[in-house]
DNA sequence: GAATCGCATAAGTGTGTGCTTATGTGTTGG
DNA sequence: CCAACACATAAGCACACACTTATGCGATTC
């Protein structure tokens, strides 16, 4: 059950925000400490369940790790979200836009 | 930050296999307890985590409380996840019929 | 109106989780 | 090479969480 581990992942509000920190743009680990008064450590954990939660991905340079958003984890949570699309209310508006974007 | 209960509240698998029950239709606690292995107690603290997320909203009936899919939980999600479509995958089956579902 | 039913709440307990400090691993630069 | 750097991992600790048993509270039924 993956979904299991995106919605453990996400239940944690400082993983929410290195999350929305990554999704404006791709940075390694020390970076995304910048501002956020996290230890080393503590972002290192963090980072290794976004990413087995396939909400994180990381690509090695040199001795930096950069890490991005993975598109999978998101993925996954929509197609959760979709099996109950029968309660959605009638007219969302930022679902709206969303689905322009997909339909093109 | 609501959304953070929201997927603090599905993290369990327990409450998540709770939810996908509820969503098959509305039924009172007793009833949903029904071939699932798990206390009154239990069940009674389940739901209410999931009504603080939003996620289920109750209905009394004489002595019974039914309990349904609350939209408003959802919506909220699906707020959350549209604030990432830039990085979701071009084409995703799941996603497009809900979208047209939505487009009507 | 007393017993029962459906459910909620209280209190206690074991396990999971997020943090810390300390140390390990691989890479780069002087 | 070796010192500094970027990051991962190990171990320990405090707290949160999911469960249990016990009890409380309305509503119904006889």
């Amino acid at each position: 059950m993956i979904e299991n581990d995106i919605f453990k992942a996400l239940a944690d509000p400082t993983r929410c925000a290195i999350f929305e920190k990554l999704a404006s743009g791709g940075m390694n680990a020390s970076a995304l400490r910048q501002g956020m008064e996290i230890s080393q450590p503590a972002m290192s954990q963090h980072l290794s369940v976004l990413r087995n939660a396939k909400l994180v991905r990381e690509e090695r340079q040199g001795r930096f790790v950069n890490y991005e958003v993975d598109p999978d984890g998101l993925a996954l949570m929509a197609g959760w979200l979709a099996k109950y699309r029968a309660y959605w209310p009638a007219r969302i508006d930022d679902l709206n836009v969303l689905l322009r974007d997909m339909d093109q």
